[in-house]
DNA sequence: TGTTTTTTTGAACAATGTTCATTTAATTTG
DNA sequence: CAAATTAAATGAACATTGTTCAAAAAAACA
């Protein structure tokens, strides 16, 4: 059956298509101002077709959301020939850093807005998958940092999250413009700068 | 001209009562679950009347916003009676948390939600005087640990914002449900344990 | 070519934020 | 106190959303 073939091939053709074409609508005026119709007039079909491919709006966010984590997690793979982990670990972190400031709104999208994970209640789901991966990838680092001996006295777990949250949250302090008006005495680099900071305390530990 | 006072003391008191109103629905059904409507129903007003009195809806969201800002100052007024810096640090970490777990939603508008900063562009005003204070008073706080020999070596200005970003961080990946499905070990005492070991990371700096 | 299946369509619906001419209530004035 | 003026409240109406679904168009099949 060749034509079948092709129609699923046509099909997952279409589907990418409003993903990408969603994406860089997303990028451009924000996930709340792009609406359905936006996103079929970009690709040239009418609303309902993008219903006939997604079932709402959150679906198209939710696998958008996906595809970040994908990216997120090629952007680590590199990282897996640093042997030290403790210099993985740090580089993970600037890595992170860099990916949330090249990609604001779909880091809002994978950590912030609530849609993507609405769209887990919708299919009871209490799994997150890439979630779970993620941060896997991080405890597994830690983990090494304590077994080569840093860190001591510190749980891997809860040592993990603490790391996670600081540097997600500079991150999120940034993209939802909360450094704005608090009037740093160097504006420009205050992640940067926080980032040496949090090396240094890194080598502390 | 009494009248002309009780007048203005009435509309204070209605704009006190929409604030309110709005505050107890977004806390029930979330911020964008509550329409305008919802927020006239419960006061038995129309909805025109909401706007005599708020520009837009993201007015009222900034109104509320402030609101939060003076809930958490107040709630870290005690803390100026900390003699010891370092205490009053680690106490101000334990505040915020416990402000944001028993307000995550409004915890979410004060330091998530993009409505409120949306407002202050449309006032094009770039100070944002509620961060600016907050951050002021733990710039001050990690500004006396140093004075008092602690965080050798580090600066204040991108401590304080790692600082913040660690505990913003946890906070806001536990609001928005980035925990979920994460299948930690204790998932019930994350928040606290995490903090256990920020404790000992202030520690040791 | 005629029939069936698949795909696409866009008008229609409900819900939402928002506006504004009109109505209602309160206050002031003669 | 009655008329005139001012202030406040109203809710129908509009534009814009996400979403649905019967109908039309296109493609595949026989």
């Amino acid at each position: 059956m060749s034509t079948k073939e092709r129609k699923a091939k046509e099909k997952e053709e279409l589907k990418s298509l409003i993903l990408s074409s969603a994406m860089k609508l997303f990028i451009e005026k924000g996930v709340e101002q792009t609406t359905i119709r936006n996103i079929a007039d970009a690709i040239d079909y009418s609303v309902g077709t993008v219903y006939v491919y997604f079932k709402d709006k959150n679906a198209i966010l939710n696998d958008l959301h996906t595809q970040g984590f994908s990216q997120l997690r090629s952007s680590f793979s590199v990282l897996y020939n640093v042997a030290d982990p403790l210099e993985r670990l740090k580089a993970m972190g600037r890595f992170y850093l860099a990916f949330a400031m090249e990609n604001k709104e779909m880091y809002d999208l994978m950590f912030s807005l609530k849609a993507p994970m609405e769209f887990l209640d919708a299919k009871d789901c209490d799994e997150w998958d890439e979630g779970r991966e993620t941060f896997n990838g991080l405890k597994v680092t830690v983990m090494q940092c304590i077994a080569s001996g840093h860190f001591k006295g510190h749980t891997p777990e809860p040592l993990s999250f603490l790391i996670w949250g600081a540097v997600h949250g500079m991150c999120s302090l940034v993209i939802s413009q909360r450094t704005r008006g608090v009037q740093f005495e160097k504006p420009d680099t205050i992640l940067e700068d926080a980032y040496a900071e949090f090396l240094m305390m890194i080598d502390k530990l």
